[in-house]
DNA sequence: CGATTTGGACAGCCATATTGACACATTTTT
DNA sequence: AAAAATGTGTCAATATGGCTGTCCAAATCG
């Protein structure tokens, strides 16, 4: 494994606005994006994601499911509780198209579903000790990969990497985010709050 | 490969607790990653992925177009005169999967072939003028996107989300942006390096 | 009560990816 | 020169994950 890219970013840039590592100045820093910065980062984005997603989704195809699936799993694990609607509104598709991996989820068990505590209409989905066991299995995966690059990039660049991915979000997104990372603070196990689980039908 | 195990983290974190929780003294910065950071590095890189595509994938859908063409345009006008070997090798497709949406861009004039001057088999790929200008309003869509969240985030936090970006690359991705990066002093306009242009067939 | 909301079911379409098999020109090897 | 390997293109079949549209049931709201 040769030549592991510096973290100290060599590009010797013939610019001498350094426009690279940017100097801390903070000063110009509106106008420090240029063309091979954004191209850069086009890159950066697509080799990264790719490669965040690839041993999930590799587990995932043993399993006969995609990354569809990952998303509910990882969804329905962070809000136990939370409702069709919801989970369409978090994952940007349409109910059908939510339909397709959510029914079958259901039917081999990795999710349950209940009856809402107010609305009985509401489905209030869940992770069975299957769907949660699976939903570790992916966590696991991913977090090998991602302890790694946090690692070897260090504290300071892993809240750059979060302000600008955050930035990366539209406004639905971030409201979306905050939700979620308000009740981060989740029961120890995937139990809607404080729903009775109403049998359904 | 130095294997980087604490990196030497210059500033001992002036951020704002925002590094959610963990001691983040700069000595333990091994088992800084809790269940809870890597959850929300998948939603940030959910939400960010989706929203960075977003402008481009509306305009490419008016076109009657999608992502692969986004990636095969990129990718083409990073490297003027790319084989369809190496441009598989980038994009982790099939061969297949790439004639199908390589065809119609060549077929529609948004890419141009030509023999390659040393081995006649390969087919040299590179925009032409109407491809360039496609690839370009595709790029301006992201620039104003990406730059809004640099902007926001300012260059450390850029210069962070870099360092995570590339660790979140496997060793083929990383060299491959090598080749991509080495190639930035590219000329001026599409034409390949050097090849005379000879006609296919 | 009727209207709306929430969720689900069914049909079909499209885009992107896959594998396998085969064809063809060209280059390299024997 | 013949054989093998390489680079590319193409056909057919299949899967996944989106989409739209329509229709329906249950529950809530006014």
């Amino acid at each position: 494994m040769p030549a592991m890219p510096e973290q100290t970013d060599p590009k010797p840039d013939t610019e001498p606005a350094a426009t690279t590592s940017a100097p801390v100045g903070a000063g110009r820093n509106l106008l420090f994006l240029r063309e091979e910065e954004l191209r850069l980062a086009q890159d950066l984005l697509f080799f990264g994601y790719r490669d965040f997603t690839a041993g999930a989704d590799q587990l995932l195809a043993e399993l006969g499911m995609g990354r569809a699936h990952h998303r509910v799993l990882h969804f329905v694990g962070r809000r136990p509780g939370i409702t069709v609607g919801e989970l369409l509104g978090i994952l940007g598709i349409t109910k059908q198209s939510l339909g397709r991996v959510l029914t079958p989820l259901v039917e081999e068990a990795y999710v349950q579903q209940s009856a809402g505590r107010n609305d009985r209409r509401q489905r209030l989905l869940s992770l069975t000790p299957k769907g949660e066991a699976l939903e570790r299995r992916l966590f696991e995966r991913q977090r090998e990969w991602v302890m790694r690059a946090y690692r070897e990039a260090g504290p300071v660049a892993v809240d750059g990497f979060r302000r600008v991915m955050r930035g990366l979000m539209g406004p639905a997104a971030r409201q979306q985010l905050e939700r979620l990372e308000q009740k981060d603070a989740r029961p120890s196990t995937g139990r809607p709050r404080d729903t009775h689980l109403a049998p359904i039908g």
